[in-house]
DNA sequence: ACCTGAACACCGTTCAAGT
DNA sequence: ACCTGAACACCGTTCAAGT
């Protein structure tokens, strides 16, 4: 386990990721730090000693959406056939990604670093769902996981809201999947 | 015509782009403007004077290559149909955006602004080509221009490298277009 | 062990003084 | 008409002094 916080430090940690949290949200990941110490009522080392990155800010920050859509990733495809747990689960990620400003940002940023990287933990996630759907054959297009979780990351970040989201995941979802519907 | 600039401030003008193309050529759109002028060798207002915004200097940077993307689309809708056309533009823009650091964000910066809004030339552009691939019925997906080159500059965006922009742009054409080998 | 806040560095932006 | 470069503002980062 790790060696216990003071308790000042602790409540100074909380604090400022509260506070980051309503920051981030009005200004977006790239707001003022030194608004986040000031509006915590910390001295910027404080932050610093908490959070030597901004990077490693975010991802404390985001560290639970992300479970979160770990686990919707589990139980989507626990409770429903493939295709429909893939699809269901790519425009959650969006939706996420469209509700908590910062959240796709932090997991491109943390693609491929050292310790915390929430990229990975998605792909590992959808890695499940994608491999399902494309035993079952209803994913017929060769992609791992990296690239699907990179087309989400895109598509969050060029819509400016969640129909333009659903519309291009619709796009996306056709051009995975083997087509339900041929025509001549 | 344009009230004829004095020549000391057309030559900075011209040094000015010069050098912010290698600057952000090696250091992104992101890249301090005070490296730029002073690497031009002038002073930080003169930059200021002649591009008021980071925008304006970049939308002046990649104005031939926003022009080169349209004459390219006019040029592929003549000599090729629709599909390939369509098609093979797609690539050449996330070939050009992966090539010339910042392009992409440019244009996707530009959006909708008052002056110089590259998006909306690329959009007109590229609006031929989507028409022609959707009345030849090649493209049955209901996407308007905008969208098209929303998706393409997320592809860009997304991808590292030209290999990987061109397989999600495989996956993205199969999603627009209508599917060639149906299956059962 | 942790915190504060002043000090420094860096960059964008403005503007008075020059040519 | 245009340029220079110092001055100012803002923000990130460090660190000596405090508890």
């Amino acid at each position: 386990m790790p060696p216990a916080r003071r308790r000042d430090a602790e409540r100074n940690r909380n604090r400022l990721l509260a506070v980051a949290a309503e920051v981030v949200a009005e200004r977006g990941p790239e707001a003022p730090l030194s608004e986040i110490s000031s509006r915590a009522g910390v001295g910027a080392g404080t932050l610093y000693r908490h959070f030597p990155t901004r990077e490693s800010l975010l991802v404390a920050l985001f560290d639970a959406r992300v479970d979160e859509l770990c686990a919707a990733a589990v139980r989507a495809g626990d409770t429903h056939r493939p295709a429909v747990a893939l699809r269901a689960w790519m425009l959650q990620f969006v939706r996420h990604a469209l509700t908590d400003n910062g959240l796709a940002e932090t997991i491109d940023l943390t693609r491929g670093s050292a310790d915390h990287d929430c990229a990975a933990r998605i792909e590992a996630a959808a890695a499940q769902l994608l491999d399902a759907a494309q035993q079952a054959g209803v994913v017929t297009a060769t992609v791992d996981a990296g690239q699907l979780i990179r087309l989400c990351i895109a598509l969050a970040l060029a819509a400016d809201d969640l129909d333009q989201a659903a519309s291009l995941i619709a796009i996306a979802w056709s051009g995975l999947a083997a087509s339900p519907l041929p025509r001549g």
